[in-house]
DNA sequence: ATTTTTTTATTGAACGTTCAATCAATAAAA
DNA sequence: TTTTATTGATTGAACGTTCAATAAAAAAAT
């Protein structure tokens, strides 16, 4: 089997299988063993290509950020309108996106998030990616209110998400997405109402 | 040392010390030993009064979860005003008091919840609790609006409370309980505008 | 074209560490 | 003297890492 290239189609194996690992059996027992295994190799390669353990769970961590920074960043760039609204409600549908929130990813996000809480170089990758969702959020609230409301709008918006994606990854079937995001639509024009009075785009949730 | 009647005693101190231990390294790291020398007694205590390492973490889990429940059931109680938007009010003060929100318990409440996507035991006690959320949220909105629209707004506001809590429990600093509540509030409000229309209660927060 | 050499990729058994659980020994109170 | 509470060294299992051995591909030589 060996062949030249194998780099960058091994990583790509191993994060993927440790997604796996974590949505079927949770991060405390994501052994390097179990996880070599669901990515077909064994236990050694995992070390040569990743340093040890921690280095694979750190890829994988990054990955999962960057995927929900491009999820957001593909939806902003196809924006035909360039209201707040339109840039926030694209926000809100990167991080509804379907590869986020379906199975492995949601509950590897939360496993990572606990696990953060005291490994310094996780906290680090989250803080980065938190700082610059509610930098996104302010700057745009901005654009329709008051600094101190535009600020609070942006955390009350961010929780809102996080709690969504939390209940999401704790129920057996998963996130319910487009509920997800009807909730924080509605959320977000209420923020706006109070404002930009500008009339809602619909909303068809049943 | 050894009297009699220490059981209830050494129960508590092994269940302070397992959040004081969570708090301080996180669920990975609390192992028996660190646990036990947080409380000051030897490690094999922790099998003869919980049956191993797993009966003390769900005693724990359990204690989080019936403090939260008494804090939200007090404040209940202690309501004059039989309105809706005391009552759920007085939720959202209940899920922010001080002993839940302050160091150890949130960490250790987010540290479970993770954990407790792949521990039945676990899970089963974060359902109950989390269903009396929504079922008393439910409830009271439902006084207010049609079901649909209650159902919606209960879940909105849930996850508005994890989120807020979730977030909490990442920053170095610990959640800002003021904000925090001043947030679920103004959302609580804004839920409320649409039916209700009645006055919402002063929020004084700069 | 075929064989030999070199390089790259991979394996898996062995090693040292860490952990939870156990239990015979101990010590204080009853 | 009996009962209750506690200890801590020991045990066995599980883990991540390492590294000599191996195997396949690529390159070089014939």
């Amino acid at each position: 089997m060996p062949k030249v290239g194998m780099e960058p189609i091994r990583r790509q194996q191993l994060i993927n299988a440790t997604m796996a690992a974590i949505d079927e059996v949770g991060l405390a027992e994501a052994t390097v063993m179990r996880i070599s295994r669901h990515a077909g190799v064994s236990a050694g390669i995992i070390s040569h290509y990743f340093g040890g353990k921690d280095g694979l769970l750190e890829a994988t961590m990054r990955q999962i950020l960057t995927d929900l920074t491009k999820a957001v960043a593909v939806r902003r760039d196809a924006l035909e309108d360039d209201s707040a609204r339109a840039h926030i409600g694209a926000i809100i549908e990167g991080n509804f996106d379907r590869t986020q929130v379906t199975g492995p990813a949601a509950k590897t996000w939360l496993a990572f998030w606990a696990s953060s809480m005291h490994k310094p170089m996780l906290q680090r990758l989250q803080n980065v990616n938190d700082r610059r969702l509610y930098s996104n959020l302010c700057h745009q609230f901005r654009r329709v209110m008051p600094r101190t409301e535009a600020r609070n709008a942006a955390r009350g918006l961010a929780a809102m998400i996080d709690g969504l994606w939390l209940r999401g990854a704790l129920t057996t079937e998963g996130l319910n997405a487009e509920e997800a995001r009807f909730l924080a639509h509605t959320y977000l024009d209420q923020l706006l109402a109070h404002y930009g009075c500008q009339q809602p785009a619909s909303n068809t949730y049943s």
